[in-house]
DNA sequence: GTGAAAGCGCTAACAG
DNA sequence: CTGTTAGCGCTTTCAC
């Protein structure tokens, strides 16, 4: 076009090799009249490579993905790497035939690590690199070579258990959502918080603020002396403790109410909830972190980060 | 492979012709055993098509926004194509930058009508496939051949004018977010619906629940006599009568607290705040939906699509 | 109904 | 430091 060849340009725009002052100005000066941009597709086909990765999330309305999402895509866009997002609504079917797809298009994949089991295997089988992210399961590390940003869950809610017992409930019901294989940990953590506290439990179907809402008379009149109530996620927790106030009952005096996720409208509910921070947006960040080194280097090492959760303690927890 | 050569499977993925039943029934199984896909990017090369569409909001972390991207999404799987979602966070170079790179890589963006001008204009020059979604602002139709859903931010402030006067308030104040050029439409239908009231204005420099908390002494006590607050959007809405509460402040008995978008956690606020539903989700499903009827037919057609607002009455404007 | 040949726009290996 | 040659995996004329 404007005086060399195609690879030299090429050469130049990947910052191969270095070039005389004027060919590299004039090729400059050239890229910049004709505002000649790179052929991703072409670029792809040639190298292998798309430079861009794939996140699935079981929820894109639950604002603790949205959290995940926009760590992410900061991280990717600082690289120059774009950002495929899939929900699969916790559909079985839908993470498969969504992942499939998607790793055809990606370098990489970020998943949450509550993905299906077949959905997991067909993530390992697309030898992509990929990276988990979300609660730590301690019985399934070794059957999961994959690299993960995770968060103990565990812990999360021992926290939360130990402060509970020491504003003094003794008589809890814990909200669990038994589709999610975090959830578990989550009572697990709790119990061994509180062993002089009498747990109960209520299975939910669904992670919604409707579900918490329409659960919410029976788990507070249900049990009866019930003086607190711990909610899988923030969400149901959002919805219980509207209810609370429909209901007339009164959090934290006759009730405490908390849940996880430390999501960012729990701080402006009245009372404002007391949550686990699960750090949302810091998973995204690490996880994108995580995958862009290992695409960048090509080693598929199997790394476990871990971050630590954090109890936040407002109102809705207060002493009775 | 097995039997029959590359054009041949081709035409059949793609299904442009019959074959012979024992044809189709070699290729299908080859298929199946080698466990055949499409490489997306030779297939890209070759058609000049990615089946990917772009989609570009301002901020990922407001509900409003993620309720358009599920909308988008939803479409966008169910007709085979990707979704690359960009992040612009209100800011201008931002949205000019992503959008250019987004733009190589997809067959056809949709973008919030309320992007900067110069970002407006480079969709435009990029000569893809564009759909904008957002408000509509009358006087820009004409600048602006790009086919839009649009939903009408007058009349949505209209609506809520009217209920305000009607529940007998007098004296408003609009807590504005002049950064947005949808900003001065919602306040001019409220005029207009208002005419007996006395609006003031405060700007606001973010349109987040914390500038809704912040601002929110100053809104209730400043103007004297206020006894209703419509906001720029439910985030600050949400900021606002949390505040408020803190503060004392009897809401709706003293002071009325309304929003715009309907977003989920609006409901379950205490007290439920009133707002007008955006069509947030429907936004983002026509708009998709457009887009790829655009893409499919090869049709530039600079339609404009019209959504209806709806008012959501709740406890937050119920009478003095 | 099926195949052969050419080419999409780029990068990679190797010369010069 | 720069250019030549080849080929990434698909689709697309155009013959057969």
């Amino acid at each position: 076009m404007a005086g060399v060849s195609a690879t030299t340009v090429s050469k130049l725009i990947n910052r191969q090799k270095s070039f005389s002052q004027a060919v590299e100005a004039r090729i400059r000066a050239a890229i910049e009249t004709l505002d000649y941009r790179q052929n991703p597709a072409a670029r792809s086909m040639a190298t292998g490579q798309t430079r861009v990765v794939g996140l699935a999330v079981q929820d894109l309305r639950n604002p603790h993905f949205t959290g995940v999402i926009q760590g992410a895509s900061q991280v990717a866009e600082a690289h120059g790497f774009g950002l495929m997002v899939v929900d699969f609504k916790e559909k079985e079917l839908n993470a498969q035939n969504l992942l499939s797809t998607l790793a055809l298009r990606v370098d990489g994949i970020i998943a949450s690590s509550r993905l299906p089991e077949v959905a997991l295997a067909q993530l390992q089988a697309s030898r992509k690199p990929a990276v988990l992210f979300g609660q730590t399961e301690p019985g399934r590390i070794d059957a999961q070579p994959l690299a993960s940003v995770r968060i103990r869950g565990y812990q999360a809610a021992y926290l939360l258990g130990k402060h509970l017992a020491e504003s003094g409930r003794r008589r809890v019901t814990y909200l669990s959502y038994p589709k999610s294989r975090w959830d578990q940990e989550r009572l697990h953590g709790l119990r061994e918080a509180m062993p002089e506290a009498k747990i109960s439990v209520i299975e939910l179907e669904a992670q919604t603020m409707e579900a918490g809402e329409s659960i919410a008379a029976s788990a507070i009149y249900g049990a009866d002396g019930c003086d607190a109530i711990v909610c899988y996620n923030d969400m149901i927790a959002i919805g219980l403790l509207h209810q609370a106030c429909v209901l007339g009952v009164e959090v934290p005096g006759q009730i405490a109410i908390a849940g996880f996720d430390n999501v960012p409208t729990t701080r402006f509910m009245t009372p404002p909830l007391t949550t686990v921070d699960m750090c949302s947006q810091e998973q995204g960040e690490k996880a994108m972190e995580l995958l862009l080194h290992m695409i960048k280097t090509g080693e598929a090492a199997a790394t476990e980060l871990q971050l630590e959760p954090r109890l936040i303690v407002r109102a809705s927890t207060g002493r009775k």
